[in-house]
DNA sequence: GGGGTTCGGTGACTTGGTCACCGTGGCCGG
DNA sequence: CCGGCCACGGTGACCAAGTCACCGAACCCC
């Protein structure tokens, strides 16, 4: 209903990779995949902020399925989005370069505005890679001016320049 | 009913990655996303062996989605897995070191014999990887006698040595 | 204001991916 | 049988990214 739950795969090395959010209005297809088919699974969801959230039984669930066209397509979607998401992620990480990938994520995070609070570390975890890499590409970013870097903020002040970045993804 | 299809996710650049195999029993949930949700993919599917299947309209399935819990929890069950294994495929591509991985392939696709009848470029694929890694790695293997190599063959002949590195991967 | 903690910067090194190029074996047509 | 093409594999040089180690600076909290 509110709030946003963050999923991530975690490793023995103490590196992580974000898989995907869960927002407000979806459906998280862990807990569902978990209660219908018994199986583990080895990924962490935190709370990013505060959550409020509606858990089903799984009589009920199931009940629900078999009953409403509507809820059936709502949660067939749901696994549809999913695993589109994790595609992506997936050609991302094996194709897509690092500068490439964190200029898109900054716009993603900057939204409207222009800052994002986040540290090094923090950004690192979201691509998959680690605060050593982060801290040179935003490095390299400063030095073309299309940012400003202060403790756990970046202020970005040259959108072009990312945004031509970004949008490079698909040209080989 | 029978044969194996390979999902690949393509790259601009010519190399791919294999996301999963679709093999008898299983219902290939791409399909099933696609036609519930209305999502477009982007993977693409490959046939491996001969492959006979069974192509269910939407209202079939819909239908017996409603009606049916056995086959709702098949139907469920595909999606987890598919997800879990992309999990775990995300974990590898992430954190685990090449050799480490090829070993483990190769013993996968070994199975009770020692030989496998792959390419460097297929192997390669398999991984998500290049095909001057497989050669340099397979080249390693072979100085370290755990392997013998003919054009399109690798032959196991010192199974512990591969099972030991594959075996490496949740230590540290 | 002092001390611990978190954050960020940096150099050195390793691994993996890319590029370019070449040799070799196999296959096929002539 | 021979020549040429092509798939396969080997290799060196280079670049991108991840890892390790360490340090200094900002921040927080007494």
């Amino acid at each position: 209903l509110e709030g946003t739950v963050l999923v991530q795969q975690k490793s023995e090395t103490g590196r992580d990779v974000t898989l995907y959010r869960v927002n407000a209005g979806d459906s998280c297809v862990l807990t569902t995949a978990c209660m219908l088919a018994f199986e583990d699974y080895a990924a962490e969801g935190t709370a990013e902020t505060d959550v409020r959230a509606v858990a089903i039984p799984r009589r009920t669930f199931d009940d629900m399925v078999a009953r409403s066209p509507v809820f059936r397509e709502f949660v067939f979607k749901a696994y549809s989005r999913r695993i589109t998401d994790l595609f992506t992620l997936i050609d991302d990480i094996v194709f897509q370069r690092m500068d490439v990938r964190l200029a898109a994520r900054l716009l993603e995070l900057a939204g409207e505005g222009d800052e994002v609070r986040a540290t090094h570390q923090a950004l690192g975890t979201e691509l998959g890679t680690a605060r050593e890499v982060v801290s040179r590409t935003l490095g390299e970013f400063q030095r073309r001016g299309w940012i400003e870097q202060a403790r756990g903020l970046v202020r970005l002040v040259g959108r072009p320049g990312l945004e031509r970045l970004a949008r490079s993804a698909g040209e080989i």
